[in-house]
DNA sequence: AATAATACATACCGGTCTGTATAGTTGCAA
DNA sequence: TTGCAACTATACAGACCGGTATGTATTATT
């Protein structure tokens, strides 16, 4: 299954995090569920709070790299690519395991600002955002920043509406406002 | 300060949670902070979970009646109160002590779907949602479900973006983008 | 066969969690 | 003055928390 223990690790840990929340998840549940010690987990994670890290960072790339093919394999070009995003976390946000975003729950759930966790989730929301903002640019926006910064705060948005009220189609909806968004921005952009 | 001791536990209880989180507030740091013992704490409130359903309770109420005054003071007409809410919001988010939605951070909290948490959550999400859809019905939208739901989306994002990270002045970009919205489904209205 | 690395088993540590039991103190009212 | 209710004080129960200590079995390398 797993190449190697710790691998094993953390894709245990970060499913019982992700499905039942961090805090709520404690060592012995995921050293029981990864069928191993405590021992050999604190071996390779010094403490709960680098594993915590670790599951961040693990998600970061995940779902970044996943983003990123699911528009590739929808669109080419960047107008495209902007609406094809919707489509992707569109088909997320359909899976029953479907929980919410891991860094906006874990930044709920680790009040201080200053917390490492909080920069997790700091650094996934810049990341995912200067994405946005490279193919709104490419596509010709006049202003790139504004219009990514607002078409990631509807799926930010669509992503707490659908965790609180399930099949509530909150997704397509805010694919149909960023349509309009974008044609706005777009057009404004062909009259300069 | 508080009329009653059970309110003065409550306030007290509230203000740590949304501060803290509610995981991370126990019970002995709320009887401490409220100058209180636990037996008086038990005895208006028999569990734990029983005053965080009344804070919840109690942040719905003053969420929703401040959103009411602010928009009151702010606009007459139903299509300007659309927009003053960003408004009231914006002034939400600018105060030091903001710390995120606390609906969102609950919902985020409580994993389980079915527990009294996420009903709570998604009351309060419903409720606001009816009152945006109501401004949206008498400035004449044709279709007022939809525009409510997008503009309470990208409230949910700007709040969200903010507690990720602070000045983004997340809440001024999402009131652009409404906008947008209001006056592309106003047109549309006009025009049948 | 000797060694070293890896993982397991089990018991334990101090501390904190929610919740309770028991006893003492205050203030007010009949 | 007596009685009663509200509140306080403190100690404790029982479970769980993150993290550690000690020792053993298995496996691979040399």
């Amino acid at each position: 299954m797993a190449r190697n223990l710790q691998d094993h690790i953390l894709q245990t840990a970060s499913a019982l995090f992700y499905s039942q929340g961090i805090k709520a998840t404690g060592v012995d549940a995921i050293v029981k569920a990864a069928g191993t010690t405590k021992m050999s987990l604190y071996k390779y994670f010094p403490s709960k709070d680098d594993l915590v890290l670790a599951h961040l960072n693990k998600s970061r790339d995940a779902m970044l790299n996943r983003i990123l093919a699911g528009v590739e394999q929808r669109a080419s070009e960047p107008r495209q690519k902007l609406l094809a995003v919707f489509a992707v976390f569109e088909e997320l946000l359909s899976s029953p395991e479907f929980r919410g975003c891991p860094f906006i729950n874990a930044s709920a759930e680790f009040a201080d600002a200053s917390s490492p966790v909080q920069l997790a989730a700091a650094e996934f929301s810049n990341n995912f955002q200067i994405i946005l903002a490279d193919w709104a640019r490419q596509a010709g926006a006049l202003e790139p920043e504004p219009l990514s910064q607002q078409l990631a705060m509807l799926i930010s948005g669509a992503i707490v509406s659908e965790q609180m009220r399930r099949q509530s189609g909150a997704m397509l909806t805010a694919s149909a406002a960023a349509k309009v968004l974008i044609e706005q921005s777009l057009s404004h952009a062909g009259r300069s």
